[in-house]
DNA sequence: CGGGAGCTTGATTTGCTTCAATTAGAGTGG
DNA sequence: CCACTCTAATTGAAGCAAATCAAGCTCCCG
């Protein structure tokens, strides 16, 4: 471990690196933050240590003090229904946000678990309120970032919800190269940062059906899939699949 | 018609009247607003018009300029799959707020609906921002409240997901229960604002599994329905519905 | 008193789960 | 380095919940 501690700030080069695609550099750039501003949103933005395949972020009812952003790795977001199942909500991938569904509770609604061994940055959050009633606009910036960072995730639902299980492992697959792709990787050829049964969890399918989806995919030639390798070969035919089942005419009647 | 116009300002009384279980009022009283600040946001909650049964409050697309509550009736939020199909993603009763989802975007994502000729308090978005501006704290309450008002739909989405189609009426019939009640009605007996098509599009199932399920319902004495007049009788029961089938030993293992 | 949409009811089909083995990999210790 | 083990993943067969198909029914609304 080469970090001692998990208070060592980062430079503003590593935040944007960091952040290029995700909701911080969105919160810098329509303000018009200037350099000095940026230094003070450096200031504040701190390192952790790796965190550990399976070590937690935080868990659920625990005290909200930060947002964080994925450096590298992977983690899982979830939530304990009544009957002590879990639930995955949500996949965090390099360069995206957790921990913003806390901000109205106080406290963390959801578990963070790292998928594997994982570097993240930390962003404590009464520090971030406080830069923003310092910088005007801010705060108003910070709202709508907020408000749409929470909001994908609902639409993710939202287009999970009602559909059938082929195209939810489409909408999935291709999510993730999208995201992959965000971040100079290949959108199209990727490790499955989680496990077969991570992935039914979150499509809320049996282990099974995931498996047989798969090959069924492959054996359509939409993707080749070699345990946790996954190469799209037909984005196109995987988009039309999770357009609704019959081929539209794609012509009003 | 009495009303001639739709600007014409609401007294401080009637927004605690409508606002008593909406996000308006937790706006104002952890903030500590004050007599004269209170009279500030009265200045700018108007009133429109009462919107008739069919016609759109917002549509999809169209420029975010206001937040509203509900007051009397009811209203639908639907968005358009893009195979054309109605998508409907929550109701909204008297107290409670819409259009918060178009914060993030500048644009409804949304149309919003009356199920029934309602009464509706527009809140200017621009005014309510300018406001929280020179009101130290109202602006961090509103992100709260925001984030919260947002993350409630989420969870209501994510408890029907992944249930049966029985475990989703029930989950649905005490929700509206629930929020009549804290609006001062009956929790147990109420009216259905929306048609039957209406809900299973919500719930996402057949029409006519929603029929052969409100029969299963009564057969089962948990409720009685007669159109869309429905009579909680066994909430407790209804309840336990919710949870995962087999009874649960409420006892870890 | 029709007419028609909304609702109900029955019969059949389908997609996914569940149950039950089997296989494959990754980690472990000899 | 190789057997051993344990968990994850796959595969097959059977069962089931909900969708779909196809009529009827009922209550509005003119």
């Amino acid at each position: 471990m080469a970090d001692a501690d998990s208070s060592q700030p980062l430079r503003l080069q590593e935040i944007k690196a960091v952040c290029k695609t995700c909701s911080l550099i969105e919160l810098c750039l329509p303000v018009g933050l200037d350099r000095e501003d940026v230094d003070a949103l450096d200031g504040i933005v701190q390192r952790r240590r790796p965190l550990e395949k399976g070590s937690a972020l935080y868990r659920a009812g625990t005290r909200f003090a930060a947002v964080y952003a994925v450096r590298t790795g992977a983690l899982k977001s979830s939530v304990l229904s009544e009957d002590g199942e879990e639930q995955i909500t949500a996949f965090h991938l390099p360069g995206e946000m957790l921990g913003l569904d806390a901000i109205s509770f106080g406290t963390h609604p959801s578990t963070a678990m790292a998928l594997e061994t994982s570097s993240i940055c930390e962003i404590p959050f009464a520090e971030l309120e406080g830069l923003a009633e310092q910088v005007p606009g801010l705060q108003r910036q910070l709202l709508r970032v907020m408000s749409k960072e929470i909001f994908h995730e609902q639409e993710m639902l939202q287009a999970l919800a009602r559909r059938t299980a082929e195209q939810r492992l489409a909408i999935l697959l291709l999510s993730l190269g999208d995201r992959f792709g965000r971040r100079g990787m290949s959108p199209t050829r990727f490790l499955l940062p989680m496990s077969r049964q991570d992935v039914s969890n979150y499509l809320g399918l049996a282990p099974e059906t995931m498996s047989r989806l798969f090959k069924r995919f492959q054996d359509g030639g939409w993707i080749t899939v070699n345990r946790r390798e996954v190469r799209l070969e037909d984005v196109a035919a995987l988009k039309a699949l999770t357009n609704n089942r019959e081929m539209p005419l794609r012509r009003d009647p």
